[in-house]
RNA sequence: GGGCCUGUAGCUCAGCUGGUUAGAGCACACGCUUGAUAAGCGUGGGGUCACUAGUUCAAAUCUAGUCAGGCCCA
């Protein structure tokens, strides 16, 4: 038998099946790096109406995680999909160095050394620290195929970012926002420092735990009895519970929750208010029989009414707070706005003095009777007994609870009111600047814009000190002899023109004169001796002023960023301070856009995390499966909500990969002999069948478009699966292999399907380049035709809306209709063994109404539509309704159908093209092949 | 505990302003093929649209509550 299948045009391509990643993935990214790629994109674009995503930056620390990546990459689909659109989009990746993580992983790191090395000193042991942690995962982030300027990122520890932040500060400044207040922070009393809430640990502690009774006062008797004519003629007290006896001194309110209910019940002759719901519980509790109330009064009726201190000859005001629990304590909460978190949002609501007479070692200071002198802990028993002396102690008992610990020396801790710089969100009008720009955003998803406004809202105004090391030095100065802190304009510029050049460690090296500007006193005792401000800035002030900072580096940017694109947990975050230093420094909001991204979370929906050991590192993914498929991932899922991510999940992204990664292996494959400057057959020459293709792919491409533009990957990655597994894979390139095999080389019929899938094959290259850009470039260079030297410096395809053809698709879609209906009868064919391939068939269609004229009109193409080898078919109307003796009854509509019976083909077989035909030829040169066959063989001779 | 968000087949997603038997791709099952072959094709099964009430002639789609989960805060 002769070897005709040496006389096929059988497919052949270097572009590999398996894709082998692990190997594939650094070559390409080697090969970016030699053509340097980022910059010539940038060369190619410049001219070109600006996209600017900025990036927000990660923390120098710890290796990237799934959820750094899922942003990361995300950013780089953004950017290369408005760089393939025609953009220039530049992306400048950055990182925040400064903060609390790193110092403390430094501090643990050195021990006890820590304690030896000066200021500097530690600053320069971090700095070197974040350093590497920049190095180690720029190569993750450039491992995962994130295309940006790596050689020149922004730093916010780089001298001029320093300055800049500064700078930013001294818009505050100028305008007079920045104000010196107080505020409760963790203090440890042992090591006189100020303790980070990460810093603080917290160990079960044995508390004494004290009732304590402060009377209504007259005015607030007769107020209250005014309105509750049961309390006529009785003597008042609100009853409160506490852990801290020492903070009793520093008492300045009673809070009650607004919506509660509270009773006034009689007991032991006074009339003692708590939350009716822990009227009976007290009473057991306290072992003092409550009689019934005489009064049920709301909480709100308590506001401004004033109380007695039980110790002091002063008032404690009822406040009202949503903090107060009706499930411990009396429902009523005693307030020290210097010695509690809650304490003091209440204390600054209400406007009461931040009252904190506690020195940094504990002790009372002495203006305070009783305790003076005494730390706090030696405190409790004092205030105790002058609380039982004044008869207002009602019980007191051992509590035992989770209290904060040092995590340094072990000792408990305490809140305590220390002096710390702010910006004030009111004075000036920044929040209400804040909220205006929040409407004028455009927020993805758009209820970001509803939670941004309702934290800007309600944020306290932001405390921008730290008493930590590693960071940016505020740069103010104390006054030496009265203390007045000072913080002005010029000394702000001062400090950023010497950290410009030799970074914010000067602040702590040089002689403090140096910043001292020329002429400055203290504005409240004309002193002219200064000491440095310790405290540096919030890291967020650092972050939050990346827009204004990264000009400095890149100044070929403009200003403000059209995106920003961040996790959800940045909206307190870095939105929230980028958008306040914007207005300090420009009068608006730095984005016009802002995209958020959900969390990622393990399979079952649950968080995933180290400690509970179900987290994934993405460099184990990447070993695995490759960053590719990391980054299919990224495309695949609704990235506005929470996002899962598990083994079954990641076998399914392969999955489409691996269909992807062959479908497009046999575009090219089959058009390794054809030249689209030589070979391409105009439209009105092609094929329908190719038209058809082209105008689905049409239709696929448009709305891939438009789902770049959206950022609906997910949409691009369904539409993406869909046209490849249906539209070509199942269907066209079935349908097309018989010409392309069979048919001569140089045949129009050939020629006509391989100019269909060149476009499509050059097209589905560009389109998928942003989300797969290792396997569009390595496609890229196996396809045939002039082209740019990597794909990414291509556009994506243009008017692909001409190929659209809605008259032609709808059409082809009954033929479709059909096609499905003769495949489930030659599976029943198949399923009685009759057949093997549907080669093996011949299909009988008896057609009526429009089915029948589509039939007819498509006569000539329905077996290789079908992939049969023969149709014949016949108008006549089917038996309506009757059962047909054989085969199946396909009714497209009330007027038209079609009877199919589909059966073993008659005649011989072809031993080239392998259809079955009446008769092969017998000339022994061209033994057993069909005639149209034996023409393409004599014509290749 | 509060603010915001989410809950459609095993997985990832569609289902517009409420309207016929809820769709797709993958996975799965059963065949076929060996001229895309560590590939390809065909057929098929699979969902009480988290749950419960309610509005409506009609709800996956609107309202309320419950449960489960996420982010931020307390």
């Amino acid at each position: 038998m002769a070897d005709w299948k040496s006389t096929l045009n059988l497919p052949t391509t270097s572009f590999p099946m398996k894709a082998n990643l692990q190997v594939a993935e650094p070559q390409m990214l080697a090969r970016w790096d030699a053509i340097g790629l980022y910059r010539k994109l940038r060369d190619r674009r410049r001219g070109a109406p600006v996209f600017y995503l900025h990036d927000g930056p990660p923390y120098a620390n710890g290796n990237v995680h799934l959820g750094t990546a899922l942003n990361k990459i995300l950013k780089d689909v953004v950017v290369r999909s408005r760089s393939m659109a025609g953009f220039d989009a530049p992306y400048v990746p950055g990182w925040d160095c400064h903060g609390l993580p790193i110092e403390l992983k430094l501090l643990k790191e050195l021990g006890p050394k820590a304690r030896e090395m000066s200021v500097a000193g530690l600053r320069r042991a971090c700095r070197e620290y974040a350093g590497r942690y920049v190095d180690i995962q720029r190569e993750q982030f450039k491992r995962l195929g994130v295309l940006g300027d790596w050689g020149d990122p922004y730093l916010t520890m780089d001298y001029r970012y320093q300055a800049a932040i500064v700078r930013a500060l001294g818009t505050f400044v100028e305008r007079g926002m920045v104000y010196k207040g107080k505020k409760p922070v963790h203090w440890c009393i042992h090591c006189r420092t100020a303790l980070a809430e990460a810093e603080v640990e917290y160990e079960d502690h044995a508390s004494p735990s004290i009732y304590v009774e402060f009377p209504l006062g007259a005015e607030g008797s007769a107020a209250l009895a005014s309105r509750f004519p049961g309390l006529e003629g009785r003597r008042v007290s609100a009853l409160i519970w506490t852990t801290t006896p020492w903070t009793i001194p520093a008492n300045l309110a009673l809070a009650f929750h607004p919506d509660a209910v509270y009773a006034v019940c009689p007991v032991d002759g006074r009339a003692v208010i708590v939350a009716e719901a822990l009227v009976e519980g007290l009473s057991a509790a306290l072992g003092r029989p409550f009689e019934e109330p005489v009064a049920r009064v709301p909480g709100t009726a308590f506001e401004g009414l004033k109380f007695r201190h039980p110790l002091y000859e002063r008032d404690s005001v009822g406040v009202l707070a949503d903090y107060v629990t009706l499930d411990t304590g009396t429902g009523i909460v005693h307030t020290a706005p210097g010695h509690g978190s809650e304490d003091f949002q209440t204390g600054v609501k209400y406007g009461l003095d931040i009252y904190a007479p506690v020195a940094a070692d504990g002790r009372f200071t002495s203006d305070v009777e009783r305790v003076a002198g005494l730390t706090v802990f030696e405190a409790n028993p004092v205030v105790e007994a002058a609380l039982g002396e004044a008869g207002a102690l009602w019980k007191t008992e051992s509590f035992s609870h989770a209290y904060p610990h040092c995590w340094r020396c072990r000792n408990p801790v305490i809140f305590l009111a220390t002096s710390q710089w702010f910006i004030a969100m009111d004075d000036t009008g920044l929040r209400r600047q804040a909220i205006a720009e929040t409407r004028r955003v455009r927020w993805v998803p758009e209820w970001g814009g509803d939670r941004m406004r309702s934290m800007v809202e309600t944020r306290p105004d932001w405390c921008i000190s730290r008493q930590r090391t590693w960071g940016v030095p505020i740069p103010a100065l104390t006054c030496s002899s009265c203390g007045e802190a000072v913080l002005t304009a010029g000394l702000v510029e001062r400090a950023a023109a010497v950290f410009e050049r030799d970074g914010a460690e000067a602040w702590y090296e040089r002689p403090v004169a140096d910043f001292v500007p020329e002429g400055l006193a203290c504005p409240s005792c004309g002193g002219t001796a200064f000491e440095r401000e310790r405290d540096i800035l919030d890291v967020w002030f650092d972050s939050g002023s990346s827009h204004e900072a990264i000009l400095v580096v890149h100044p070929e940017l403009h200003w403000p960023p059209d995106l920003y694109l961040e996790g959800t947990d940045q909206y307190r975050g870095w939105f929230q301070s980028s958008m306040l230093v914007a207005l300090g420094t420009r009068g608006r909001a730095p984005y016009d856009q802002v995209l958020t991204h959900g969390m990622v979370v393990s399979e079952d929906g649950t968080k995933m995390s180290k400690s509970l050991g179900n987290d994934v590192p993405p460099d184990e993914v990447i070993r695995k499966t490759g960053a590719e498929i990391l980054r299919l991932w990224v495309a695949s899922v609704d990235f506005r909500e929470e996002v899962r991510f598990g083994s079954e999940i990641l076998a399914r992204v392969v999955e489409a990969y691996r269909k992807l990664r062959n479908t497009l292996r046999i575009l090219a494959a089959n058009l390794s002999d054809f030249d689209p400057a030589a070979h391409m057959v105009p439209p009105q020459a092609m094929d329908e069948v190719d038209r058809y293709a082209m105008a689905r792919y049409g239709e696929f491409a448009s709305r891939v478009l438009t789902a770049y533009d959206e950022y609906d990957y997910p949409a691009i990655f369904q539409a993406l699966n869909a046209f490849v597994a249906v539209d070509l894979s199942a269907f066209y390139v079935d349908v097309s292999k018989d010409r392309l095999y069979t048919l001569a080389p140089g045949s129009r019929g050939r020629r006509s399907a391989q100019t269909a899938m060149f476009a499509i094959a050059d097209g589905l290259a560009r389109l998928i380049a942003p989300i797969l850009p290792v396997l569009a470039d390595e496609y890229w260079a196996s396809l045939p035709g002039e082209r740019e030297e990597s794909v990414h410096l291509a556009e994506f395809p243009t008017r692909v809306e001409l190929f659209r053809d809605a008259e032609l698709v709808a059409r082809w879609s009954r033929l479709l209709k059909l096609r499905a209906a003769v495949n489930a009868e030659l599976e029943r064919l198949r399923q009685a063994k009759a057949i093997g391939q549907s080669l093996e068939a011949a299909v009988h269609l008896r057609g009526t109404g429009a089915l029948a004229d589509l039939i007819a009109s498509y006569r000539d193409e329905l077996p290789g539509l079908f992939i049969t080898s023969q149709v014949d078919g016949e108008t006549d109307a089917p038996s309506a309704g009757a059962e047909p003796e054989a085969g199946a009854i396909y009714r497209e509509d009330e007027h038209s159908a079609v009877h199919i019976v589909a059966e073993r083909a008659a005649g011989v077989k072809c031993e080239r093209c392998w259809r079955y035909v009446p008769a092969v030829s017998s000339d022994p040169e061209r033994e057993g092949v069909c005639p149209r066959c034996e023409a393409v063989l004599a014509a290749a001779r």
